[in-house]
RNA sequence: GCACCUGUAGCUCAGCUGGAUAGAGCGCUGCCCUCCGAAGGCAGAGGCCAGAGGUUCGAAUCCUCUCAGGUGCGCCA
């Protein structure tokens, strides 16, 4: 139920009538005429722009339409008043009784209030995290991978048929470093002395796998070349990896559908026969790139290379796909996996990459718009970096992980709840100051315990009911009169419930999760100014002594507020909090 | 040099794909606890939405240019 959604229905219904009636012009187009909560709620509950929208194709001044859709409008018994105000807009307050029927409505749906067929079951493929197979999850990954879950619980949610994907960069030269790597943690668990020259990772993560592979094949590959053990190796290292970036992951609560291999691709033709449709589109062809301008590399010399005509789908240059000796470049697997996902049948697909990524956007965007003819659109979103703070300095780690913060780090000091809503506080492509302290703080200042402390709210409210006898199950609260629900301060907070379907499907369109933390922070507002009242007004308490009734229809309002929050923390991936301690 | 992102109150940030007098937190000023948890709330001051043009009934939002910061730019992944 989306109240916005339905009164618009009745302003298209009534401008249909006055067409029919010969107030209004034929063939206007409706589709720019929108119904949205109004800036300042003192102009309204609902305004709609539909007079200004239509007052040019239709050659009328905005008022007269706007006058004849007041007095339309004003016979619905849900609509108190319309009110022309401004240029043209038409203001709309509703009835208590509509603002308790959304109250109903939450408490007959549950959590599911909200929930939006607007997707269609249509299929979308979320990729993210994809870090390489060679080191735990750091802290920069984390922030693409709580914002990759929730935009496809999100999505979800909205109703699309979402697919959670994982890209193992398991095919190139890191790969090879992690394997020499792991060699020389395998050499010191059979008591060599060893030293990690510039270019393999020297972290401690790798000591556990040098000595599970001793376990396993003893001193098999002591004093051996690199032919005898590297594949061994490195395939032995890589699973190890991808069983600790599992884990890691599983610490947040990210669960991954689908890991797809980028070593499947090669030797498999699947990478030949992705190039070879660019091929027969005309998109591949020999030709020596220009040097960026400005910044050249030392060593540049012209190179003759086989590019992907990626300028006719909105990229600045063409790009490689191989490099001068011949092999692939990292682009080519790229595009053969985009393929993939082109040919399994997504109506959409979603990479989440690190800024530093942001290069390869265009040429990623090309290539599927190449591929798929334009028929699947896909939307790269970009997460900034996270800078860390504590005791207000920059946080920055031991050496003992190879020099940077991980996923677990995190975790391990704040819990996966907080990890994950302050990973949401910003927008994706804003930077993200993650200050260990503040995130921990109990203050309106720190948002994941505001929302949390809101919910406990409610939660202790009907605790005590209970305490005093009051009957406050759901069952019991669905059946409460909600008529008695009628105060302003009361109906501020209905209004907010009542906006939670339209910010679902706002945030599920636009890609941005970020935007349910701030409603819940704003939902969590209201709440608390509506608790605090109840100081001063004690009429406005949610537990009337003496009153069954009245305290059930009062809960069945707070009961409203900690299902939506409920619902709002489930995207986030976040457990409600039962009592705050 | 080019591309992408960012620029909104003293500080940290929202801002509904173009709507009305631009919002919140912190900080500042003044209030509210014999009262379901004050871990909170109420009120006030504080703005050239980086700057300049343009598009239209209407721009923080769209277009162009300029300035400042960030991230990248073939033979790494």
């Amino acid at each position: 139920m989306n109240l916005f959604s339905e009164i618009r229905s009745l302003v298209l219904d009534a401008l249909g009538q006055m067409q029919s009636e010969g107030a209004l012009p034929e063939g206007l187009s409706f589709d720019n005429v929108a119904v949205e909560p109004p800036r300042d709620a003192a102009h309204g509950d609902m305004a709609t722009n539909a007079a200004m929208v239509l007052a040019k194709p239709a050659k009328m001044k905005p008022r007269d339409i706007a006058e004849a859709l007041a007095g339309k409008l004003a016979a619905d018994d849900r609509i108190t008043s319309a009110e022309v105000a401004g240029p043209g807009f038409l203001n709309l307050r509703l009835a208590p009784a509509v603002w308790q029927s959304v109250l109903a409505a939450v408490l007959e749906k549950g959590t599911d209030y909200g929930r939006s067929t607007m997707g269609q079951g249509r299929k979308v493929n979320v990729e993210f995290v994809s870090t390489n197979p060679t080191g735990p999850v750091h802290v920069g990954h984390t922030r693409g991978a709580v914002f990759g879950d929730t935009l496809a619980s999100l999505l979800a949610y909205s109703g699309h048929d979402v697919t959670r994907e994982y890209y193992i960069n398991d095919g190139g030269a890191q790969v090879d470093v992690l394997a020499r790597s792991v060699y020389l943690r395998y050499l010191e668990a059979h008591g060599e002395a060893v030293e990690f020259p510039d270019g393999t990772y020297p972290g401690d993560y790798l000591v556990a796998v040098g000595q599970a592979l001793k376990d396993k094949v003893g001193d098999a590959y002591v004093g051996q070349p690199e032919s005898v053990w590297l594949k061994d190796v490195r395939n032995y290292a890589t699973d190890a990896m991808m069983s600790l970036i599992r884990e890691d992951l599983a610490q947040l609560g990210v669960e991954m559908d689908v890991f797809f291999s980028e070593k499947s691709l090669y030797g498999t033709g699947r990478i030949e026969a992705a190039l070879a449709l660019l091929n027969d589109k005309g998109l591949i062809y020999e030709g020596v790139l220009e040097p960026p301008k400005g910044k050249k590399p030392e060593d540049w010399e012209p190179r003759e290379q086989t590019l992907f005509k990626s300028t006719e789908h909105g990229d600045d240059v063409d790009r490689p796909v191989k490099k001068s000796d011949g092999s692939w470049t990292y682009f080519a697997p790229d595009i053969a996996y985009h393929y993939d996902k082109v040919t399994r049948g997504f109506d959409e697909l979603i990479d989440v990459f690190g800024a530093d990524h942001g290069g390869y956007v265009k040429r990623m965007k090309a290539a599927v718009s190449a591929l798929s003819d334009g028929q699947v659109p896909l939307d790269i979103k970009l997460t900034q970096l996270v800078k860390l703070w504590k005791n207000g300095e920059p946080f920055k780690m031991s050496k003992r992980a190879g020099n940077f913060v991980t996923l677990r780090d995190v975790v391990d000091q704040v819990g996966p709840d907080v990890t994950r809503f302050v990973m949401l506080t910003r927008k994706n492509d804003a930077p993200l100051d993650f200050d260990f302290d503040k995130v921990l703080e109990q203050s309106r200042e720190n948002p994941v315990f505001y929302v949390q402390y809101a919910h406990a709210r409610v939660m202790s409210v009907l605790r005590r009911a209970a305490e005093a006898e009051i009957a406050a199950d759901n069952a019991t609260l669905k059946g409460a009169d909600l008529g008695k629900i009628d105060h302003e301060s009361e109906l501020v907070v209905a209004k907010k419930l009542a906006e939670w379907p339209r910010l679902v499907e706002i945030a599920a369109r636009t890609h941005e999760p970020h935007r349910v933390a701030f409603y819940l922070y704003e939902l969590a507002g209201d709440f608390h100014a509506l608790w605090n009242k109840g100081n001063d007004v004690t009429s406005l308490r949610f537990l009337q002594d003496g009153d069954a009734a009245t305290s059930q229809s009062k809960m069945a309002l707070a009961r409203a507020v900690s299902v939506v929050i409920s619902a709002g923390l489930g995207i986030l991936g976040v457990t409600p909090a039962q009592e705050m301690r």
